[in-house]
RNA sequence: UGGGCGAUCGUCUAAUGGUAGGACAGUGCCCUUUGGAGGCACUUGUCUAGGUUCGAAUCCUAGUCGCCCAGCCA
């Protein structure tokens, strides 16, 4: 872990059969005095997701807690999907959750590897050029239930499948006219090992090795030998590789290399999110998202620019561990780490999202005074700031009701609150527009309360943020909210799509909030918590002319709830 | 209907033959210069049916349900 990353969010770990199978593995010298070695192998065809967040966390923390190391590989065997554009943007975002590897490594590093050992396996009778086409192939690969059939190219002889193997390599034939294959068992109940397909023809240029190779391997051939060559103890990824284990193993045991083991745990799924690169990439093309790292997007770069942390996602994935069942974790863990994170890190600061102005009476015109706010109650290390005050300020239009409803505590006509570290100030009268909306509100204050506290000892039900409206800077504030409207953004009718799920109110852009003057100098990158609204952060969109904010995620809201259910809406979920 | 994998509170996850526990969500109370944070309490669970055992979430048998696999993608 990198020291720059460090948290202080307290991270538990729970157990799982990973780490178990680990410590075991150690204990009984399984693979020697080999230290544990793992790696986190992407594909660079696109963007990182929380999903992979989950793998990260699991290749790079457990080899960690092992004293092992962990490699990048980029999984890059078909060059018609990959782009170096990824392979930068996988680097940053497997930096950011705060992991450093030992080596960066590319399949494709072992191209010429991989080629010798495909003579190898063809000399000894082990792999055959096949010129079936794919059509062909699929059809004498039989079914599910029924076995395939041999291809009639498969008993040819070792000098043939030499001598077409190599023109293969020097490109005398057309993309998808012949493959190499494993030469196993057509008959298996599994699919993965009726023949597997070594080697496509591909005329392709490749993002690292350019157009020297016209043949690129499979998946199945290249994976299991590239952990061997770099000595992986423990490879692991998710379980819709189990069925390709005995290939896995099939490959490393014919050529009689190091013995890398896979093992598969349950991917990442959470509720209301989609994280699936093909519809990922849809959203993004159709234009429903802004990009990949359009805040409402499950991308790392995404989360990030919304204002999410590595802390969160790291203490998330501990608590999730690992399993092998297959669920879906509800949204609001990811929420309740993320706001836990942000609570002890975040500097406070007020501001208002729909300003309502409000007028004290009794204070003298033109004056101004500093009054001193604590920048973080939970870390009072983090010092304060001079917030100035005057007679005119912005409250939240929530924050005035002209008749209370039950159980409301905020300011409404003849109630007294407190302004944060402040005054109290008591509502006087209003002034409406022409439809009747309260377009400002007239109050006194009392003198006596400077800072917040009343000398008599009268207590007041709330406390609420404000902004001096002389001092106060304009931004744009964009509120996100969930990008798809349910649990399972899949669930849709016959003849729907998941874009049917998509919630139309998961941004909302508010044009001009009212803001305390220090946040004028807020930084890229940082955590703020606008105090009683929620959690925000700076938007690259920032200009020097404008202010651009993004909300991460708002904070717990009882009164929400109190009023909701009191509409007769019901609990809230 | 072939093969593989799995099933514990609403959700995620522990318990490795010996008190079913934690977290999230929910509810109530306390506290609070953020209706935030915090504290306390409560509620809810071993897929079913048999069996082994002093003792079963765990082992066995049979069922049920769910996920994955028929790319020259990964």
């Amino acid at each position: 872990m990198t020291d720059a990353n460090t948290e202080t969010t307290e991270i538990r770990t729970v157990s799982n059969f990973l780490r178990d199978q680990i410590a075991e593995d150690v204990r009984t010298k399984k693979f020697g005095d080999a230290v544990v070695q793992t790696r986190f192998p992407p594909e660079p065809n696109g963007y990182l997701h929380i999903g992979h967040a989950k793998a990260i966390c699991l290749d790079f923390g457990l080899a960690d807690e092992f004293g092992g190391k962990t490699n990048l590989r980029f999984d890059d065997t078909n060059p018609e999907k990959e782009e170096q554009e990824y392979v930068d943007s996988i680097q940053e975002d497997v930096r950011w959750l705060g992991f450093e590897w030992d080596k960066v490594c590319y399949a494709s590093d072992y191209f010429d590897q991989l080629y010798e050992w495909a003579i190898q396996l063809i000399k000894a009778g082990k792999a055959y050029v096949d010129d079936l086409s794919a059509d062909e192939i699929r059809q004498y690969r039989g079914t599910l239930t029924e076995p395939g059939k041999n291809s009639p190219y498969r008993d040819r002889t070792v000098e043939e499948n030499l001598d077409l193997f190599t023109r293969m390599k020097d490109g005398e034939f057309p993309d998808g006219s012949r493959v190499l294959r494993a030469k196993i068992d057509m008959a298996s109940p599994n699919l993965n090992m009726r023949d597997p397909v070594m080697y496509r023809i591909l005329h392709a240029s490749h993002h690292r090795t350019g157009d020297k190779w016209c043949i690129y391997p499979m998946y199945d051939y290249a994976h299991g030998q590239s952990d061997s060559i770099e000595h992986v103890t423990h490879s692991m990824c998710t379980l819709e590789f189990a069925d390709h284990q005995p290939i896995y193993r099939w490959y490393i045991d014919q050529l009689g290399i190091f013995p890398s083991q896979q093992i598969e745990f349950d991917r990442l799924n959470l509720t209301y999110t989609l994280l699936s690169k093909r519809r990922l990439l849809q959203l993004v093309q159709e234009k429903h998202v802004s990009g990949w790292d359009d805040p409402r997007m499950p991308t790392l770069s995404g989360i990030r620019r919304r204002g999410f942390t590595p802390g969160a996602l790291r203490a998330l994935c501990a608590s999730i561990g690992a399993t092998r069942t297959n669920g879906s974790t509800d949204i609001e863990m990811l929420e309740h780490f993320q706001r836990d994170d942000l609570n002890k890190k975040a500097r406070r600061a007020m501001a208002v999202l729909r300003p309502l102005k409000i007028v004290i009476d009794n204070y003298p015109e033109g004056q101004v005074e500093f009054v001193d706010v604590q920048n973080n109650p939970e870390d009072p290390a983090a010092g304060t700031r001079q917030v100035p005050f005057s007679r005119e300020l912005y409250i939240e239009q929530d924050d005035f009701r002209e008749v209370p409803p039950p159980k409301y505590y905020r300011l409404s006509a003849g109630k007294e609150v407190r302004l944060r570290a402040a005054y109290f100030v008591t509502a006087q009268s209003v002034v409406k527009d022409a439809d009747g909306n309260v377009v400002e509100v007239h109050c006194t204050y009392d003198p006596a309360s400077r800072g917040g506290n009343s000398p008599d000892g009268r207590k007041v039900k709330s406390t609420m943020h404000w902004v001096s409206a002389q001092h106060a800077v304009s931004a744009e504030v964009r509120v996100y909210d969930k990008l798809f409207s349910k649990p399972n953004p899949n669930d849709f009718p016959e003849g729907g799509s998941f874009l049917d799920n998509l919630n139309p109110n998961s941004l909302e852009v508010i044009a001009d909030a009212k803001l305390e003057p220090s946040l004028a100098e807020a930084k890229l990158g940082a955590p703020y918590q606008f105090e009683r609204v929620g959690y925000f952060c700076l938007d690259r969109d920032t200009t020097a002319e404008k202010l651009v904010f993004n909300r991460t995620l708002a904070l717990k809201d009882t009164w929400a709830k109190i009023e909701k259910t009191a509409s007769g809406g019901g609990a809230a979920r």
